[in-house]
Order: C-alpha cells, then sequence, then structure tokens
RNA sequence: GGGGGAGUUCCAGAGCGGUCAAAUGGGGCAGACUGUAAAUCUGUUGGCUUUCGCCUUCGGAGGUUCGAAUCCUUCCUCCCCCA
C-alpha cells in the first residue's frame, strides 16, 4: 500500500490523496462504509457497487472469526473471494470488540478472552492471533490489536491501557513482519494511537505510533461518548505529531460535521456505522441537515428523497414514500434509506476533495457545517 | 322462540367494591444511535395544571354504598348454541 498527498489546502490541514492498493486506488479523505459480517447491511452489491460506488469497505475480525470462521475464509480464498467485493477491504482487528462487548471480556497482558455473544463459547485473542485472522481474512488493510478505552475513563486506567495498547502493538508488528498474506496481494499494517482525552498519553501514543513506521495510522479511542469538542482537541494533537506523509485514518467517526471537521485536522480516512445504521433506523443524512423519515411531517410529502441525491433512491422515490415503508416495517424502506445515506457520504468526502483541491475546503467546510447539523 | 355470553381509555384485551386515568400487547407521536451483539433501543400516549392537585372517562339511564369500571334494576347493541 502507497500513500501520497496530491493538493493542501491553504486555510486548514486537510489534504487530498491518493491510497494505492493491489485491490485499487482509493482518493482521500475517504468515507469506509462498514460490513462488519461481511457485508455492507441492507443494501445490495449491484447498489453498492453502482450507486453508493465506495473506495474501499470495511470488515470485522472478531465478526468474521466467530462466523464463517477461517476455515471457511481461508477455503474461499479470502474475504474479496467470499464476498465477491474485488475492491480494497479494511478490517478492524477485534479492539473496538474490547470496548462495546466489555460484559463478555476479559483483559489480560496476554490478550483478551471474548465469550461469544452467539453461543457463549470462549476464545482467545492474542495480538499474534488477531494478525493471523486477518491474514486468513485477507484485508488489504488490517489493524493491530488495541483496546478502544471508554469515555470517561479515568488517567490511571487510560495510561495503564495505552502502554498496553503499546505493548500489543509490537507483537503485532513482529508478528506481521514474520508473516506473508496467503492470497497473491500485499497487506498493510496500521498502527492504533490510544490515550483517552489525555494530551500527555495522546502524545506519548502518537509519537510510538509514529516510531512504528508503517504505511497508515490510525486514532482509536475516540467518538465514544466524550464531547465533539475533545474529540476535535485530541484529533488535531495527534495528527500533528504523526507523519505528513502517511495516510490517517480516525476510527468510528462520525457524524457529517464531524468528518468534515476533521479532514481539516489533517484526517485521511473514517469508517462509521452511522450512515448505515441510522438508515435502518429512519435517519437520514442530507445536505440540508437531518431528517427522521419516520415523523408525521413527512407523511404527505411526496418531493424526491434527496432532490440533489444521484441515485435512484434518491430521484425515484417520494419521502412519503419512504415514511410510509418505515412505518409499515417493509425491508425496503432501510434498504432505500442506506443507499441515500452511504451516497450522502461519498459525495460529503468528494465534495471536501474537490474543494481542497481548489483551495476553497475551509470556507466551505464552515457553510456545510451549520446547515448539516440542522434538523428538517 | 329457548338457552348462554359479552359490551373497558385509538384497537385488542386485563381488571371485577377503595391502593384505577385503569395491567399488557398493538397502533400513534417523539427521541437515541459514532472502529455494528442494533431492520435495534428509549420515552410518551384522556383534559387542565404540570409540585400538590382538580376535572371528565370503563355501552345508556337509574340505584345500593362513605366509596363503583367492579354490586343491583332497566334499556340498547353484539356474539354463540339449540329449534
Amino acid at each position: 500500500m502507497k500513500f501520497k498527498v496530491a493538493n493542501r489546502d491553504q486555510n486548514s490541514k486537510a489534504r487530498a490523496g491518493i491510497i494505492t492498493t493491489d485491490h485499487g486506488r482509493i482518493e482521500t479523505p475517504i468515507f469506509m462504509p462498514v460490513g462488519t459480517g461481511a457485508t455492507v447491511k441492507a443494501i445490495h452489491y449491484k447498489d453498492l457497487e453502482e450507486q453508493v460506488q465506495p473506495d474501499i469497505i470495511l470488515g470485522n475480525t472478531y465478526h468474521l472469526y466467530q462466523r464463517p470462521g477461517m476455515d471457511i475464509l481461508r477455503k474461499a480464498g479470502g474475504i474479496h473471494r467470499f464476498m465477491s467485493w474485488e475492491q480494497p477491504v479494511l478490517t478492524d482487528s477485534g479492539g473496538y470488540q474490547v470496548y462495546s462487548l466489555t460484559e463478555r471480556r476479559k483483559i489480560t497482558q496476554e490478550g483478551v478472552t471474548f465469550q461469544s455473544h452467539i453461543d457463549g463459547s470462549r476464545h482467545f485473542f492474542t495480538p499474534e492471533k488477531v494478525i493471523d485472522i486477518q491474514r486468513d481474512i485477507g484485508a488489504d488493510i488490517i489493524m493491530a490489536f488495541d483496546e478502544c478505552t471508554p469515555y470517561p475513563c479515568d488517567y490511571q486506567y487510560a495510561s495503564k491501557s495505552m502502554k498496553l495498547t503499546h505493548d500489543w502493538l509490537e507483537r503485532c508488528c513482529t508478528h506481521f513482519d514474520n508473516t506473508e498474506g496467503h492470497y497473491g496481494y500485499s497487506q498493510s499494517l496500521f498502527p492504533i494511537v490510544q490515550g483517552s482525552t489525555y494530551k500527555d498519553l495522546r502524545e506519548a501514543s502518537a509519537r510510538f505510533v509514529s516510531d512504528c513506521n508503517r504505511a497508515g495510522n490510525a486514532i482509536g479511542g475516540l467518538s465514544v461518548g466524550e464531547p465533539a469538542e475533545v474529540m476535535y482537541e485530541m484529533t488535531e494533537l495527534v495528527c500533528d505529531i504523526l507523519p505528513e506523509d502517511k495516510a490517517r485514518y480516525l476510527m468510528g467517526v462520525g457524524t457529517p460535521v464531524n468528518i468534515l471537521e476533521c479532514i481539516a485536522l489533517g484526517v485521511d480516512m473514517f469508517d462509521c456505522v452511522m450512515p448505515t445504521r441510522n438508515a435502518r433506523n429512519g435517519m437520514l443524512f442530507t445536505r440540508e441537515g437531518i431528517i427522521n423519515i419516520r415523523n408525521k411531517k413527512w407523511e404527505t410529502d411526496f418531493s424526491p428523497i434527496d432532490p440533489e441525491g444521484d441515485t435512484f433512491a434518491d430521484q425515484r422515490y417520494s419521502k412519503a414514500y419512504l415514511r410510509h415503508l418505515f412505518v409499515s416495517g417493509e425491508m425496503l424502506g432501510p434498504m432505500l434509506a442506506t443507499i441515500h445515506n452511504l451516497r450522502f457520504y461519498m459525495w460529503l468526502v468528494k465534495e471536501a476533495r474537490n474543494r481542497i483541491e481548489k483551495g476553497q475546503f475551509a470556507a466551505w467546510k464552515h457553510t456545510m457545517c451549520a446547515r448539516l447539523a440542522q434538523r428538517l
């Protein structure tokens, strides 16, 4: 994997770049739809490819390890062939599950024991095993095993956890360097900065991660409930330390506003379940603001779902119809909303890139952020 | 014609003398969702005040009682069985 900065914004730290992988090019800033279990939920691949057109999607180590399991993924020839997706894939390491499945796991210096949310069976994840699993899955970009700390998190715990993540990172790097991908294309390992909301920890972690000298670097442990301002502060601090010539990936972020604000701080890659999950729950993100399509106010609004959207979902169906689908519990509702939201997120980052190239990003961001957060 | 059963807040359906503005489910209305245990979850759902509280409400009317959705009388409506 290679990364090259192509353009920089004059009035912010935003940059436009290009990532090259064996499965294709990724133009940054980029949003990566989340496809945890080898599928982006509620959308057909035809629509994902033809309507949404993402450059790269995510998978998840913990979930794919549980189902379908490594035997099947190896036999399938890796995640791309298994799910019929020939573009780049990034897999998260399971570090987020250390946070989200906190009641079902136990951390030790050696690794994490998860109790499966599916059948209750216990599975021990070490940094080495997580690398092995991600080798088997075969994503183009794989993540180091980390502990995503919760918010709030006391300093002592955050410090201890960061050191653990650093220890695991060294083990991940060593094991990664001593192994190879199985499917004939290259994989890249991204380390993850932790340190909760503490500046000194974030600084130390950003330096530690930078010293790993990997193809790209990630910022984790944010967007876990802390105020947006805190998230921006930590992101800026870390971005200023991470090397300029490496891609920066802010994990799990975020709202459209979060994304624009963090592009301005120098982040290149984002992922978030928000456009897909919230779509399934009836929330639409648009250029004008947020729509709760279940609200009564849309009952007789026969205008297109998004007059400015360029997918068939946006143009062909009305808000009133989409509301009807949601109110009726019809699965087409979540499907159409997912197409819309993902395409909107893709538009958002593409437009950000255009504005960066034209040197207009900062001003554009300013007007957009005021609009995007409005409730319609 | 004879016998039996039922009518409860938007719907279905509990309650069967006071702790009932009335369980529960559905529906309605609104909210949450950030490296996905989520097509999930939460709140609210008679009116007025909104702290206390007050008013109207359990088919209609009347009655018993300190007190009734709950007991009695009567009327209306609906359902089932037998002829």
